[in-house]
DNA sequence: TATGGTTGTCTATATTAATAGACATTAGAG
DNA sequence: CTCTAATGTCTATTAATATAGACAACCATA
């Protein structure tokens, strides 16, 4: 059933497929995790084991144990961010969250990479400005985004953002009142030190990758995003027309 | 730097970082990965915790190490998915394969659940036919689908499917020459069992999952298919206009 | 061919994960 | 109140993980 020796915990293992269950709406009839014994009988390990499953869950606000009673699920939502052609992290997460803030970890002026270069269309070399930020929705972090945009259009772009809390009030206040998404790419990782630190997260925690390029009316590119995700607590949904 | 007591091992999680490390391309220079005891100073912990984890990455396939040399990079490309209105799997992983197989696991009559009524708009309990298929590019397993098609309009979808080795060919066998995907949903998890073994997975490793819909041009709901995607292996690219 | 650098293998020890059992504590039903 | 069923806590033991050191095997090259 479950595997061992593989480098993952027993406990980890289950916790993670409780998860699962639980955000595919498994226990939602009674809104309740199958009793430690159950759970231990039909993963076909030991109690203790279950219970450090659970305490993990409890630890990340998921389920939450009553003595005697039983043990509760207390959040199974994920928040869905819709990736179309304006895609707007705001307005696409807004009625999914009461508060919504979006803060400015650092803000650098560097020379373009090569990759950074080949998104933006820019020379290597080229000076751009880099934002770091974290956004956070109802105090839950749900990303950590990179993003570089060309130094010689967007010189109060950090500024602006600080002020605002959003990219694409931001982006007006630089005379760009409307972008669109050309390209998203999306891959997942394992939870790096940073993302752990930073998401709240757990080691071996999964982390949704974007990379992003956004473009102004005209075509030219504006902004070259990485952003990552805490898998647990976010979704993509990708609509066509 | 690394964490302990979190239920990964931290040969894992050493395996995780190379890795992600190797897919960034920050060895492509010289195509090798630094030595056993370069890596265990970087990340703080002994040798034999280093060799654990290369050894796991060899059996991956993505690393090859030669006593007396070093450890050389053995592959680190990823296939691409491109997700958009005309999503097709077999073109869209075409050019970047040699190899490609979808073999027919099983396919079974069945009646529609709450979920699957909900995407095909179709009332619960309504007759569907689900196909469960396994793709393989260069013999690397690279998706795991389910599939539910309405009955009705499919019902040679099997024998199809089966012949053609293709969704596009066996809808179009079906008399549906062309057809939409209309959304599409990714989230990611922790490999469960089954994908551990048809994937050939570790435990902890990642399973992209996307949920889509597929209509015809009239917008009727032809297909829903819930795919599963090693991470290490596949990344989306979504594109727009 | 001698040397330095690298991976491979072995032994030993300490720490962490998992199992097992016993019993306490709490809540609800009868 | 009593009984049952559930979670909470403790001790003890076994298995797996991580560290440490020593040395063998192999490779490139000065």
């Amino acid at each position: 059933m479950m595997q061992r020796q593989k480098g993952v915990a027993l406990w980890r293992q289950i916790a993670d497929r409780i998860r699962a269950s639980i955000a595919a709406g498994d226990y939602d009839a009674t809104g309740r995790v199958p009793t430690e014994m159950v759970l231990a009988e039909s993963f076909g390990v030991n109690r203790h084991t279950v219970r450090a499953a659970l305490a993990a869950l409890a630890q990340e606000g998921i389920v939450r144990a009553e003595q005697g009673k039983g043990t509760w699920i207390e959040r199974r939502d994920k928040f869905d961010f819709p990736i179309g052609l304006r895609t707007r992290f705001t307005q696409g997460i807004g009625d999914q969250a009461r508060d919504l803030k979006g803060v400015l970890l650092s803000a650098e002026a560097e020379t373009a990479t090569a990759e950074t270069a080949r998104w933006l269309k820019l020379d290597i070399g080229a000076p751009v400005r880099r934002l770091d930020a974290l956004r956070k929705a109802d105090g839950r972090a749900v990303s950590r985004s990179t993003m570089w945009f060309p130094s010689a259009r967007f010189e109060g772009i950090e500024e602006a953002f600080r002020q605002t809390e959003s990219i694409t009030r931001a982006l007006s206040a630089c005379g760009v009142p409307d972008y669109l998404r050309e390209v998203t790419e999306v891959s997942a990782v394992h939870a790096e030190p940073d993302d752990v630190a930073q998401l709240a997260l757990s080691p071996g925690a999964i982390v949704l990758v974007t990379k992003a390029l956004n473009i102004d009316p005209e075509g030219v590119p504006i902004q070259f995003a990485i952003t990552r995700f805490p898998a647990d607590r976010v979704q993509f949904s990708i609509r066509n027309g």
